[in-house]
DNA sequence: GATGAAAATGTAACCGGTTACACCGAAGAA
DNA sequence: TTCTTCGGTGTAACCGGTTACATTTTCATC
């Protein structure tokens, strides 16, 4: 077991001090089966021997195949890309692939950057957050043939596939089961909609279902921060602060929810009877607060694992990657009621 | 901006369009200066039109550099991990470097299986959690020349380098805050030791002060949990739930420190009046919490930033990696009180 | 105009595997 | 015996850049 030379070996010594050809060597490591059983051992603990380590750059190189395949997501920070990132994760893991995660930090000049990195990494696939972004990098990718899928939002355009589920139908079923509670004035806390699509098409679901139910939008009781607790509860200080609060608080995520949750118990207000919350995106810890918070169910880790898997399918089979929207569905919890009077 | 043919382009396409060599394509791409601005301007507008990305792959290939660093962490779900992933792809990135993620979900045996995955892709560079693995796994990346650091532990064997802080004087420190405020009863969440070191060093410092307080350690009053909200809750109903009832929780992590805090609530505990708790990690969550959470500060983004430049700097200078213990402290928050009578 | 140094460019070996194809020998079929 | 088949193995081209070294060009200086 102890190694020969300091140098890590290659193939071709092992070959020659296996007396065999480098493509028995190779084939004994790849394909164990297609040598007699007796090459296959030598050269086996010729490899143990010398610690050999196949180098992948050069297998790559020379098969035309990285294995890896490309994540971007805005930030790992937030728990929910995290659950998702890591369900991505292990599928590729299973399937011999290696993840490439990129943060963009939601800079569409990072994310461009970044597309590039992955093109010349040679990545087999790229897995996207969000569709809106500049079509050129659509083209690179289709350009270099390595197929792409965005996740979380879905894309009008039918040429980029998309598996993910409708944000704008969940922000819009949130808010109804608000309205149907007997709320009437409704805040709104999210992300940024000018970097974050999905924030975006929350957003208009909410006025839709506020426009569907004749109730009048009033951009005082709209707060568009970062994903942050302290950025929620803040936002919550503020519109719980205006003259005229509203009854209930629509987050679309549940970080900013749980923030906000904790600014109202602080002043005072408590939830749901002075005020009801519902989050969006169903953390494991809403489900344990005080009290728990309703939310909007998302497939995070189904959304992750089917892109992967379709993405593996895409390089593997060439099948062309469909869309589809998954289910995301409220959940109603103690953090809501009809309002007081 | 269209594409000449439909196949991406190689170097020597490039080059024989430009009527010039391939080591003046390749120059004028990574040594711009190195080449007439005429030359390089004409090179610059062909790749422009076949959108030519160098292969990563054939260039690590031939310069024997792949610009690769690897993170193992155990997951990035729990909110700290990620905040510490994304510190040290932030700093690898501004380097040029490029991060392969690997979650080894607490398994050594998974862990073993990417490390070899890692030395395959030949990433120049590997930063670990935790210090406890087989020391093979360690020979393996020395013979490789392929430099690597410790994280989040710190390593009593000195030839192995780690970056960290020492989580046996904070668990020490943090239990002493509590018995200084008078209790003499304290109740431990924690990690699985088993597989985690750092629980492992935090129950020992928990032990050490509590045997310098000459206190006695009840077995009763610990629990060993996965890292999950759900986790925490249920280890403090049950501890809360025993026959003679700490008067204080420590919780080694502040993921099961909010679920024990929740649980309290529920339970009619009043925190600090009843029972005091103390978390590990000061996630962003701690200071919003109603109370707020007493804590221990853990630089995990320091830990990060300081393992990516060393790593970096062992690669590029050849610098060996020196230990550094960070600093870890204790934050009080409204959480911990004088218990009460 | 000759000279030498510096700048710009070209030539070709090289990195370490993979794999198409050729080859050989043994077993089974005719 | 001869032909066919097939498992096992060898040969060598190839992947697409990088880079040491050689060569040519440019330009300031004497």
């Amino acid at each position: 077991m102890t190694d020969e030379t300091s140098q890590p070996a290659t193939l071709r010594q092992i070959a020659r001090e296996a007396g065999v050809s480098v493509a028995t060597v190779s084939r004994a490591l790849r394909r164990p089966e297609s040598v007699s059983a007796q090459t296959r051992e030598r050269i086996l603990a010729l490899v143990a021997r010398h610690r050999y380590v196949p180098d992948a750059l050069a297998a790559g190189f020379a098969s035309r195949r990285t294995g890896l395949v490309g994540l971007m997501v805005p930030t790992i920070s937030n728990s929910i890309y995290a659950a998702f990132t890591e369900s991505v994760q292990g599928r590729l893991q299973a399937a011999g692939r290696k993840l490439l995660i990129a943060n963009t930090n939601y800079s569409a000049t990072l994310e461009s950057e970044i597309v590039h990195k992955l093109v010349e990494s040679r990545v087999e696939g790229v897995i996207f957050t969000g569709c809106r972004r500049d079509g050129v990098l659509y083209e690179l990718l289709r350009h270099y043939r390595i197929p792409f899928v965005v996740t979380w939002s879905t894309s009008g355009d039918p040429s980029i596939p998309a598996i993910s589920f409708d944000n704008f139908a969940a922000a819009k079923a949130a808010t109804k089961t608000l309205i149907q509670l007997g709320h009437r004035r409704i805040g709104l806390i999210c992300g940024l909609s000018a970097v974050n699509d999905r924030a975006q098409q929350r957003i208009a679901g909410f006025r839709a279902e506020l426009e569907a139910a004749a109730l009048a939008f009033d951009p005082t009781l709209v707060a568009e921060r970062p994903f942050e607790v302290a950025e929620g509860a803040a936002a919550a200080e503020a519109i719980m602060g205006t003259a005229r609060p509203p009854t209930a608080l629509f987050c679309a995520n549940d970080i900013q929810a749980l923030g906000a949750l904790f600014a109202c118990q602080r002043l005072g207000r408590a939830v749901p009877r002075d005020v009801s919350i519902i989050g969006f995106d169903d953390l494991p810890m809403t489900r344990i607060a005080n009290p728990p918070l309703a939310t909007v169910h998302v497939p995070a880790q189904e959304m992750g694992e089917a892109a992967a898997d379709a993405l593996v399918r895409a390089v593997d089979m060439g099948e062309p990657i469909q869309s589809r929207a998954l289910d995301a569905k409220v959940i109603t919890r103690d953090s809501i009621a009809a309002p007081r009077g």
